[in-house]
DNA sequence: TGAATAGTGTCTTTCAGACAGTATTGG
DNA sequence: CCAATACTGTCTGAAAGACACTATTCA
């Protein structure tokens, strides 16, 4: 960004700092759209907005976010952990940006642009510590069964999508994953985030010889043979491999 | 975004709107990392900021950026095509939002957040209506010789991280190309991005069964055999390819 | 023993890597 | 003819797809 040129002050909301910053300024925010497996099926976390006076969208549903609290937030990652950790309970999930949308148009309450991330979540932790207002829902094709607010359809179409997307050349799923679990199991999510099937064998060689998970003295047992349980290893980083699953038709 | 909860009001820029807005608002700007080919190397798009008063960071380099007009700009993009032809005269390259960074302390002004993109220009359109201020820097590593304003160091070395990237499996240097060119030329521009040698005939295989360029019927003549002109299709797309070029080690 | 799921092996296909070999121009 | 670059072909290797086969548990 370059100072150079300043805006003409037009109608909205003009900044009182000194030296030519007396322009209006867009509303900031920040939304996240967090993603779970729940019941074999991907889901993401949407809350109900208020109906206050001149709240848009009232009683709507919504990804989880709000403004950027310059008092608060250090940074806008800082400003979507906090959204997280208060929808969720989640500290530290997998966690990406996803891209930012701003218009004069998106909110009646004048322009504005948001900052979207993405997080992923295990299982396990997104039942435990949710908000009142929030609630999972189940992906039906890109998007969700109720009538989002905002242009956050959009938002969260454009998070399936990058989200599928990554799926075929890394490890995200095992961010979806419970601190233990089986090869069987990591596939299944796969499955689940892809809707499509994959091949057992190649996806079993492609993750063991890949740095990313490591057996646990354990098995997980069961009406059948048991299966070697695995965890991640210490190093975090997701894995990007060098090929996608399926070639594209 | 969800307008729950609102910012106590703190020190800084309020907002004078009815209906509870009347919070401290970042500063908004949008960044282009341009990038082209120029004499056999990736450059970047630089313009040097004024010394006003009160201009942060007065004379050094800084992205080709600056505060979205929101009398002027529909939305974001169009923030962004707008300092593209402003800075070198091209309407229609590649553009592709980066990222956002955002945070309390990169602007000394106050807390600040940008919008980045990346387009890539072609060779020739990249010399013809550079403006006054703007000037050509080749790549050095991931990063440019001039010590940049703000947090514009690191705005680009994601920006050359993330080209260098999709570069491994998308045919993004198409858009590096002027409107007829050879195979072997294309190959070269891969090459000078990816500062990485390709093999010829495994280059040769990928272009042509991408549903990506056509053949014109023109040769490029030179002092030795000459070589099949093409073009890109109409349809204007990236392609993605199933694999990196060489395998990660 | 049989059902069920975990895990392995084998063959085929695809495509990049390596590199030799042929083609076509100017000098 | 030679140099130079464009272009093609052939072999190899790595990893995915398909799928049969073995392994281990519980009922």
């Amino acid at each position: 960004m370059a100072g150079r040129q300043e805006p003409g002050g037009g109608a909205g909301e003009i900044g009182r700092g000194g030296a030519g910053l007396n322009f209006p300024r867009p509303l900031t925010t920040v939304d996240v759209v967090i993603f779970t497996i729940r019941l074999e099926a991907l889901h993401v976390l949407l809350v109900r907005r208020g109906h206050g006076e001149g709240e848009p969208f009232p009683d709507a549903f919504a990804l989880p976010g709000g403004f950027v609290d310059v008092d608060t937030d250090r940074d806008l990652e800082a400003c979507a952990r906090r959204k997280l950790v208060e929808k969720t309970g989640v500290v530290s999930p997998y966690l990406e940006q996803l891209g930012s949308w701003g218009s004069a148009n998106r909110d009646p309450r004048g322009w504005s642009a948001t900052h979207a991330y993405f997080a992923l979540v295990p299982t396990s932790a997104a039942e435990t510590a949710l908000a009142a207002d929030a609630q999972w829902f189940p992906l039906d094709g890109t998007g969700v069964k109720p009538k989002l607010a905002f242009d956050h359809a959009e938002i969260l179409r454009a998070a399936v999508q990058r989200l599928r997307n990554k799926v075929e050349y890394t490890s995200l799923p095992a961010y979806l994953m419970p601190e233990e679990f089986t090869l069987p199991e990591l596939q299944r999510t796969y499955e689940v985030v892809l809707d499509r099937a994959l091949e057992k064998s190649a996806f079993r060689t492609r993750m063991l010889s890949a740095d990313l998970i490591e057996p646990i003295a354990k098995m997980r047992k069961g009406p059948n043979r048991p299966a070697q349980l695995y965890r991640l290893k210490k190093t975090a980083a997701p894995v990007y491999f060098a090929r996608t699953f399926n070639a594209p038709e």
